[in-house]
DNA sequence: TTGTATGCGTTATCAT
DNA sequence: ATGATAACGCATACAA
């Protein structure tokens, strides 16, 4: 700018007027906005946004931090939220933390540093130390997936209770009645609600669950468990997954053994699979509205970051995809 | 800092030198360093980012541009680059473009007004006006997977003509004689390279492509474009597919038909299928060293970054997955 | 209609 | 061993 006024032999200040659009405001002659337009143009003038933002105190991005950007499920949250954001002129950083908690500090740390204007997060941990006092200090964020014990914090995330009974039913209703649970830590509330979710059903239906298996939500950690109670008599007739790498590893094991779906067992697991159609087996899962989370998540934290009186959160309806 | 001071009665610059980690050079006092550590931690100092990064015109922040955050492709280049940005301490914005010519050149502007130190990127199109003049104006970028023509920015990419040549050779191996290509649009780099590692191949064994279909390279044009190939009499019996998401069309249309692989038609795809054999069928790819492709790239951009002397690219080999 | 002065948080340079 | 000052690029209150 400085440099454009002096060419111009003007000052920075009319620059900055025109250049931020409010020469109207200031009455700066038409032609004076002209010749400053021109001139930026021909210089190839590129505001600094650091300096804006590092002014302003306010850098119009906001970041999302997730544990696992393999997961489809998470990619699609990331483009969603990418969308609406940048449909507000936002900048969305996308983070992966790989799910380890020292990492997710770390990240959140600098992206505090880095004065982000605003948080989405999917917390490793139920209880986390660092993020009230994230809250405490102020800094917007809101929560997809999984929320937090004890902090009324915003959020986006399935009704993943709802969603796990829809699995159960749909089980139960095909002739059911061994029907095993295998899902990740019951750290993670993703978890825990789906178990509740799905002995609640079966509860209902006078059912207990054939197994309950608690496990790393990994593939391999999956399939190994699975291989396991694939052997144990009598073996359940039916599978609820708790996520898709527990799915995926649970058809490893299924294969693995010389077995097949739905013939020797059934199958449902949460988490949609991409292009479910190609798989050896028909899979039923319960999809989730991927795109709207990430959109809704932004928006919440729009809100947050603008201070307007922000709902308690978001809760999306599952879809049980019959295959 | 300035609050720091203050608490303590000491000056911000002296604040600065002992939190900056430069207090021996200084020569400041122990007591005095023990006394603003103190007070900082009890204060919950954090630097602030955006000042610092103005001030040392250097954000320690690079970005990585990609199309297609949906394919495994990316995001494990995405994640390769991450973790060696974090061992350098960068951070790494990932910016999905949707491989939208406009929203590339956008995000570009975007991430160059935030002062980013440097740039990874994957262009949509082979020569591009913003990119010469992002290259003339000295913004440290490489390329990975896609080159520019006659634009000397360094790059990291597979060899896509060995890799089809593999791909080819495997199938040739196999008794096939009437092989066709599926692949995606020629204005893209790494078709092309496929496309002519290819053909040179057959054209080795006195071959020529049973079809040649040049489609966008979308799950549904490709499930479009072999559906009516197969319907074609003499069928060819064997396809190469030009990527990840061709191949997954190509299954989709093959099963669609009610034919089978291997018996009824072979396939062999560029680009490794995560999960493979959970799929109906084998399929045979063409995989790519994702994580360290993202590395490397990142390294690279390092170099530009520091000013130092820099190869002209790094060519990483394929590997045929034979399945 | 345009210009002057000031400050955002940090750090390098030079004093003291 | 510590402090004063200036500067980074921009935006704004205020002056002219």
């Amino acid at each position: 700018m400085k440099d454009i006024a002096e060419k111009l032999k003007l000052s920075p200040t009319t620059v900055s007027h025109v250049l931020t659009g409010k020469a109207k405001r200031y009455r700066i002659g038409d032609e004076t906005i002209k010749r400053v337009q021109r001139m930026a143009e021909r210089m190839g003038f590129q505001s600094n946004h650091l300096a804006r933002a590092f002014k302003a105190q306010k850098s119009h991005s906001v970041a999302l931090v997730v544990g696992d950007l393999t997961n489809p499920f998470w990619t699609g949250v990331a483009i969603g939220a990418q969308r609406e954001a940048e449909a507000h002129g936002y900048t969305l950083f996308v983070c992966n933390t790989e799910e380890a908690l020292e990492r997710e500090r770390r990240t959140v740390m600098m992206l505090q540093e880095r004065r982000v204007d605003g948080l989405i997060l999917s917390p490793t941990h139920l209880k986390e130390d660092y993020l009230e006092s994230l809250h405490k200090q102020g800094l917007p964020f809101v929560l997809v997936d999984r929320l937090l014990e004890d902090l009324p914090v915003p959020f986006v995330l399935t009704d993943n209770v709802a969603g796990a009974a829809m699995a159960a039913e749909h089980l139960i209703r095909r002739g059911h009645k061994r029907i095993a649970y295998i899902g990740g830590p019951e750290r993670i509330m993703t978890f825990r609600d789906r178990f509740a979710g799905f002995t609640k059903k079966l509860d209902e239906h006078g059912l207990e669950p054939a197994a309950v298996l608690t496990i790393d939500a990994s593939v391999d950690d999956a399939a190994e468990a699975v291989k396991t109670l694939l052997a144990k008599a009598p073996r359940p007739t039916a599978l609820f997954t708790g996520n898709i790498w527990i799915t995926m590893g649970a058809l490893q094991a299924i294969q693995n053994a010389g077995l097949s779906v739905p013939q020797d067992i059934d199958i449902v697991g949460f988490d949609d699979l991409p292009r479910a159609n190609l798989l050896r087996y028909p899979v039923t899962t319960v999809a989730q509205e991927v795109d709207a989370m990430g959109r809704e998540a932004f928006r919440l934290l729009l809100k947050v970051i603008n201070g307007e009186k922000v709902e308690r959160g978001t809760l999306l309806k599952p879809r049980l995809v019959v295959r």
